[in-house]
DNA sequence: TGGTGATACCTCGTATAACAAAGTATACGC
DNA sequence: GCGTATACTTTGTTATACGAGGTATCACCA
C-alpha cells in the first residue's frame, strides 16, 4: 500500500531530524535509511529531502559538512545542531498530539 | 500547544468521514464536534470544513440533505455513504500504516 | 425595536510542502 | 569503454489547510 502523499506533511522534517539525531547521515544515505529503518513505508523521493536538508540548514537545525574519502565520491554529511535537537523535541510533541488526536476520532476502531 | 499547520494534512478527510461514521453531522456541528472530541487538539476552521464536505460530496462519500425545523436555522446535514464507509477503511489503514512508519523512526524514543 | 451574540453557511487568496522528472557527475566492475 | 550504483541539484506541478472576509437567521433582552 502507497501512503498518500499528502499524509506525510508535517512530519517529514520531524523524521529527518530524529534519524540525523541518531547518527549523521547524508543524503542520499538518508533516503535508503528512512526507507529500510521504516520497512519500506515512508519512501521519500530526493526531490523531497535534498531540498528539505537545505532548508533545515538554512534555518541552523542540521549541519552540512563536505566530506571527501579517496576512492569516494563527495558527499554531504549532516548532523544535528543543538537547536535541532531543541526543534526534534517540539516536533516529535506535537507528532505525538496529532496521534492522540486523530486516535480519539478514530475512537480505536478499526474500519478494516 | 497549537498544532502545526501542515501536520494534519492528508488525515483530515480520515477524521471526517470517521466522525460521520458514527453519526450524520452537519457543518458547523462537526466543527464543534472534531475539537471536543479530539479534547481540542484538532480544531479545523469553517473554511477548511466546508470544502472538504463539497469535496467528499462531490466524490459520492458524503451525502448532504437540507434539514429545517419550525424555529431553526436551515442546516445541510452529512452522512457516509457506502462508497464513503470504504474510503475509512482505506484511510484509517493508511494512518495507520503512516503511524507505524514514523514510530519506527521515531524509535519510541522521547525528544522530551 | 433594536442590539448583541450564537448559529450556520459560503468563498477567495495565500502559503507551503511533497513529489516526479530531468539533469550532472563520479566510482567501480566487467 | 560501458553500464550500474552512488550522490547531489533543480524545476514545475499539485494538493491542501488556513485565515479572513462575507451573508443570513434565530434567541434573548433591555
Amino acid at each position: 500500500m502507497k501512503l498518500d502523499r499528502e499524509l506525510l506533511k508535517g512530519a517529514t522534517e520531524t523524521i529527518v531530524l530524529a534519524a540525523l539525531d541518531r547518527q549523521p547521515l547524508h543524503g542520499y544515505q538518508l533516503v535508503e535509511h528512512l526507507r529500510t529503518q521504516s520497512e519500506g513505508i515512508l519512501a521519500l523521493g530526493e526531490g523531497t529531502l535534498y531540498p528539505l536538508l537545505y532548508k533545515l540548514e538554512a534555518n541552523g537545525l542540521v549541519r552540512g559538512r563536505w566530506e571527501k574519502s579517496a576512492g569516494e565520491r563527495r558527499k554531504r554529511v549532516y548532523s544535528l545542531t543543538r537547536k535541532g535537537h531543541r526543534c526534534l523535541a517540539e516536533r516529535s510533541a506535537q507528532w505525538e498530539q496529532l496521534v492522540r488526536g486523530v486516535t480519539l476520532i478514530l475512537g480505536g476502531k478499526s474500519y478494516a
